[in-house]
DNA sequence: ATTGGTGCAAATGCTTTGCATAAAG
DNA sequence: CTTTATGCAAAGCATTTGCACCAAT
């Protein structure tokens, strides 16, 4: 893997932001940069270094995949109501592998936890509303 | 929400398979018997039905999602060679959001638990590609 | 009779690809 | 100098939508 002026600027920015961007989003990041960049690129980059471990693709329900430049374990909370993502640390000495009861034959490899549900912004949203 | 022969046929395939199946493979099933069905039924309904709990929608890394007819608490396990999916039995005693240390403001509704591995056939094939 | 559902085709939106050119090693 | 990456535009593909017609209550 090559390191380009654009792979750069694309990771850098990535690791910089808590928001857990789509790729969209992060065009428009790399864009203040990189005026000249095409979104093909941003793409192409966010499954390569994801492919190497790099970066974290996320996916839950929505239709657009976002993207974390922290790779460490942790894991996520989805806003159903307006798709915002944050982290979530959970107790470290948990192994979720060892609550399976049947693997079904399968060979298992890793674990994902998710949560879902509602940021601040959207509780008070929802609370003014019912008023 | 009106009980039309469509959303019966549906439902009905969809709970008499294990295997998890995407929009176009159940309406393959559903055509069967229904001939003269439409795709964006299809799409409706299985919209209309994990709406109101009556089925799950599974997302993870793939483009399609996959609906499945079971909606008592379970896991599931993803192939990552072939896309399979399989249901996973978890130890029912766990509470998996008293893990969570910090929900960041987040009001917690549910957790969704995926495991990613191998299926048995895919472990042979790839057993078969390293000789 | 009214409302919600259906089929069809067209539209949408995110993502991927082909291709000629440019940059990295 | 060989290979990999880029930019652009076009294509792909799963899903959604508009609309006229139909069926359920």
């Amino acid at each position: 893997m090559r390191i380009t002026n654009q792979r750069e600027i694309i990771l850098e920015e990535l690791k910089k932001t808590k928001s857990h961007p789509t790729a969209d989003e992060l065009f428009e990041l790399v864009r203040k940069r990189l005026p000249r960049i095409s979104l093909a690129t941003v793409y192409r980059n966010l499954e390569q270094l994801s492919d190497a471990g790099i970066i974290n693709k996320i996916e839950y329900g929505s239709r657009q995949k976002r993207f974390d430049g922290d790779v460490s374990p942790h894991s996520h909370v989805f806003c159903i109501r307006c798709g915002k993502i944050a982290d979530i640390k959970t107790a470290q000495d948990i192994n979720l592998k060892k609550i399976i009861q049947d693997t079904k034959g399968y060979k298992i490899f890793g674990e994902r936890l998710q949560f879902m549900g509602l940021c601040p912004q959207c509780q008070e949203e929802e609370a003014n509303k019912n008023n």
